[in-house]
DNA sequence: TCTCCTATGTCAGAACCCTGACATCGTTGT
DNA sequence: ACAACGATGTCAGGGTTCTGACATAGGAGA
């Protein structure tokens, strides 16, 4: 079981890490652009636990981004310690290139397995990662 | 999709990595000396193959079992360039040490879901692994 | 036989991710 | 009001993985 889930979790990325090269982008650096476009404003926190790593990992990804010039962060704040983080108009067009190319992958994904399972794997999914959780 | 299988594939690495912390062993290293016991005389290269990683990947982690006296490698062969590998007596004894301990996590990941859809999950992963593949 | 192709082992450099640790800011409970 | 706790940002060090590149061994085909 642990030895399929690394399996297709390996062609994922490989797959996508290829795709992402055309744009200069690495898979982490894409999630983070992916996840501040639908939630923006999110901190390096909030990042950490949308991609799965650690706060430190994800420091390292956003300075990437930033000086790239495709993220800004705010130097200060009025409320916590959390510096919130927006897309550039460069993020978001750099970001719209490339979803096309992650999409096509999620495509070939999903339509390579019988549409009746969709909802039970995706569940299935989750299940499991519940169970390993916290 | 991808959101789902890259959390599962997180929440497994990161129980793994916590419970064979214990055996002083790390993710890879532990996969390597499994692969050995069941297929003894692998090459950097197979292990490579058999982990998901590349040559180069492979060849760290067997540099750092090879420190730790887990293992052997050929320094000359007969044929090819394949260096084959085997494991010493005290690879052996850590890895049944730490098998334990990553069978019940395999197990509460197993038992979390039902058994009548196990089958068909494990067929749906290798399944997106291919569509991805080659 | 000689050449081309594939597979393998290896080195160098970079990116990613982790653990451990520290300081700071808000909130909570007393 | 004040101390304890949790959450956040950050630095340092080490481990894992990748791409790119090179040299070598074996087999396939002209």
């Amino acid at each position: 079981m642990g030895y399929r889930l690394k399996k297709a979790s390996a062609a994922l990325r490989g797959a996508m890490d290829k795709a992402l090269r055309e744009h200069d982008l690495t898979v982490p650096q894409y999630s983070c652009l992916e996840l501040l476009d639908e939630q923006p404003g999110l901190s390096n926190a909030d990042l950490a636990r949308g991609t799965f790593v650690t706060r430190q990992s994800a420091n390292v990804v956003l300075r990437g981004l930033k000086d790239a010039g495709l993220i800004t962060q705010a130097t200060s704040t009025d409320h916590g310690r959390s510096l919130p983080i927006h897309l550039t108009a460069a993020g978001q067009q750099r970001l719209h290139a490339a979803r096309s190319a992650v999409y096509a992958i999620e495509q070939r994904m999903v339509r390579s397995i019988p549409a009746r399972r969709m909802t039970a794997l995706l569940a299935d999914l989750d299940t499991m990662a519940e169970a390993l959780g916290p």
